[in-house]
DNA sequence: AGCCTTTGACCAGCG
DNA sequence: TCGCTGGTCAAAGGC
């Protein structure tokens, strides 16, 4: 709707009534890579072994994000730079709601670079609302106005977990591109060294697909305008034949994605370096070694979409770290069924939003 | 040659 | 039941 047609399609009407096309399909091409306006230089850094859930509990990042001024800004609106990029695997989230639930496999993990509405809310069953208390609170101290509820996913889903930074602390952390490689979640915990992202950062402009480099190889398979999301949003699916994860996100028209949502679990390692190399060979490596372990471990039950997680965190200057506290094999049994939250650690210190979802 | 992106249309869920 | 919205499919084109 708005002035964004340099985009692509911009109609938040939907589909039928105003054909968002346009013609050329080189428009995302346009803003590639070239256009990110990011600082590459510092940015925050997840380190390979980052999980999307690690998000969800971030005592550091509700800290952080206090400092905000908030309502009057309150228009986190316009993303200034925050580059997210995540990777797909919500272990314990997933795990955890699956348990919970009983459901399949639904896990959904959202990333939001620029926290439109600076809130947190999770929504979990009885696991969950452990944390999502925990949460809350914190929100309401900070002054969040805004009322729990982010997006109605969050209230649809079963469970999902929403954690939103403010735009503001993007900036504290430095104008530095928030990359989030969830999926490789190495236990291991590399050390979660900036460099890393740099890399990661850097290619996604250069790669064909200008989704966030996480790993894994996904293949864009459908593009809308969301009512609620100022910028179209883009489904992504993992290319892996057996893999069922999705990933959706939006982009602003500086390129910068603004929201990132994943959905499910990668039950295979991720590809090899080699094509997308020139990403960071570093992750490669990394992430092949997380993602076997996690595999191995899996639960019976579970299905090649639930995960066993490991617990990450998020550093407090913005790069996130593993939190060890235990295994990641170990945990993943008894914790996500139990109380995953409880036991692990998750801090969330981007400036974005994460949304945890089970759909599956 | 293969894979991926683009894009309109179709479908399902919900109020 | 209708309309809206979000999500997915599939054809076409490009790299
Ligand atoms: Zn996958």
């Amino acid at each position: 709707m708005d002035s964004n047609t340099s985009r692509s399609e911009v109609s938040d009407c939907g589909d039928p009534t105003r054909p968002e096309s346009g013609g050329g399909g080189a428009r995302y091409k346009l803003m590639s890579p070239a256009k990110l306006p990011i600082s590459r230089s510092a940015c925050i850094t997840i380190p390979p072994g980052l999980s999307p859930t690690s998000f969800l509990e971030s005592p550091v990042l509700l800290s952080n994000v206090k400092a905000e001024p908030s309502p009057t800004t309150g228009t986190f609106t316009k993303p200034r730079t925050a580059l997210g990029s995540l990777s797909s695997t919500p272990y314990s989230a997933t795990t955890v709601s699956s348990t919970a639930c009983g459901e399949r496999k639904s896990d959904c993990f959202e990333f939001r670079p620029y926290a439109r509405s600076n809130m947190v809310s999770a929504d979990i069953n009885h696991q969950r609302s452990t944390q999502c208390a925990q949460v809350q609170s914190q929100c309401h101290s900070q002054s969040f106005a805004s009322p729990p509820l982010v997006k109605g996913e969050m209230e649809v889903s079963t469970n999902e977990l929403s954690l939103s930074a403010s735009l503001h602390m993007l900036t504290s952390v430095a104008s530095a591109p928030a990359e989030v490689d969830s999926d490789e979640l190495n236990q291991t915990g590399l050390s979660s060294s900036g460099l890393q992202a740099s890399q990661s950062d850097h290619r996604a402009g250069t790669a064909p697909s200008m989704s966030s480099d996480d790993g894994y190889n996904w293949r864009k398979y459908g593009q809308k305008h969301v009512k609620g999301s100022e910028f179209p949003r883009s489904y992504y699916k993992c290319t892996h034949p057996n893999c069922e994860v999705k990933k959706l996100f939006e982009r602003s028209h500086d390129g910068q994605i603004t929201e990132i949502i994943y959905k499910g679990t990668h039950d295979h390692p991720k590809p090899q370096p080699s094509r997308r190399y020139a990403s960071g060979s570093v992750l490669s490596m990394q992430e092949d070694r997380f993602d076997k372990s996690s595999s191995l471990p899996n639960q019976d039950d579970k299905s090649p979409g639930a995960y066993g997680q490991v617990p990450h965190a998020i550093e407090p200057n913005g790069a996130l770290e593993v939190s060890t506290g235990a295994n990641d094999d170990t945990g993943e049994g008894a914790e996500d069924d139990d109380d995953p939250f409880s036991k692990r650690r998750y801090q969330f210190r981007t400036p974005l939003k994460l949304f945890v979802m089970d759909t599956y």
